[in-house]
DNA sequence: TTCAATACTGAACATTGTGTTCGGTATTAT
DNA sequence: ATAATACCGAACACAATGTTCAGTATTGAA
């Protein structure tokens, strides 16, 4: 287990970084409002982090892995359970999971210059994709499997980017709606 | 007319710009290396652009208008002449385009971290989309027209991307299959 | 409780990149 | 020929990065 000292920071650095990328973009952000809003040394954050950009790595990678292993969790229980069409659901599900905004993933995904983060989001998302037996199975046979994940996930995150950036005005369900017949599932 | 010196500046500095793009990140290029490669001074850069990225978005602006204005022309004259359906041709004709290389748009596309530049050829192709009646036909009256167009843009990005970083591979007219199969034209 | 390991502090420091300024020189358009 | 314009290049102030180190506090384990 990690040192409790070592815990404290780390979220204490995380927490400044979410409330600081809400704001500004990524690439604007110093390391000096960081450790001033973390209250926390200089020296302290390089000893955690070798960069910002791998603050921003790190960042990524504790968040969406406990969304999409959330996700995943609770799909694989509907599909034990209902053994229903389950790659409808999983959609759905991330979309009403964003509009909770829990972690303020949606003001993360929605404010300007934000390519870094979308990037980790869609390799997840892709990863999450190819995981998914039913939903391979609608693929046309013509479109190479690397090429047909990529646009799935790509169409995804290009649909909550609108929806965000429009506001949010659409209901979760409304939104699965446009997805699916974009991608045409 | 811009004075002779001001234009072979400015063309100076766009070539080596668009040489260290093709080798690094936007981001991690600094103005010492672009007027270093430039051969030009540092006072001179900064009364030519107001920062580095005013740099990159005189660039594109020049560079895509260039390259769609040259599209939209040839697709009205084929519309004149043959007036088949015109808009399955133009993605056609820019894939074709992109193949030949002739402004290195695809090194800038498929290297790494190239969301700023992806983001400016989208936002370029939305507006040429937007201007193709043929084409807004198709359009699913269930889906937003902005919406709409910023996917159709989006899967053309996507799978111009896609090519690039496979290869390429395939050949336009392969890749212009796999693009109206994306987006069920 | 003790104690060695571990983590944080804070200030100093070298380094790199940005953007500005200015006097002097060269080129341009007319 | 000449006035306007552009370039040079070196110096400068400033801001941010990432490192170092000696001193202090906290932790987990014996």
């Amino acid at each position: 287990m990690m040192d409790r000292r070592k815990r404290k920071t780390r979220e204490a650095i995380f927490t400044a970084f979410v409330a600081l990328l809400a704001k500004k973009d990524f690439s604007q952000i110093t390391v000096g409002e960081i450790i001033e809003k973390a209250d926390v040394g200089r020296a302290t954050f390089y000893a955690h982090f070798e960069t910002k950009d791998f603050l921003m790595k790190e960042f990524c990678e504790d968040l969406f892995c406990h969304i999409f292993d959330a996700t995943q969790e609770l799909e694989t229980d509907h599909r034990h359970i209902f053994d229903c069409d389950a790659p409808d659901s999983v959609f759905l599900h991330l979309l009403q999971h964003l509009q909770k905004n829990d972690n303020h993933i949606m003001e993360l995904l929605t404010s300007r210059n934000n390519e870094l983060f979308l990037n980790y989001f869609k390799s997840n998302l892709a990863r999450l994709i190819s995981q998914m037996p039913l939903l391979a199975e609608k693929r046309n046979e013509k479109l190479p499997e690397s090429f047909w994940i990529n646009h799935i996930a790509s169409v995804f995150v290009e649909t909550v980017n609108w929806w965000g950036k429009h506001g949010m005005k659409e209901s979760p369900e409304a939104i699965a709606e446009y997805f699916y017949l974009a991608v045409q599932l």
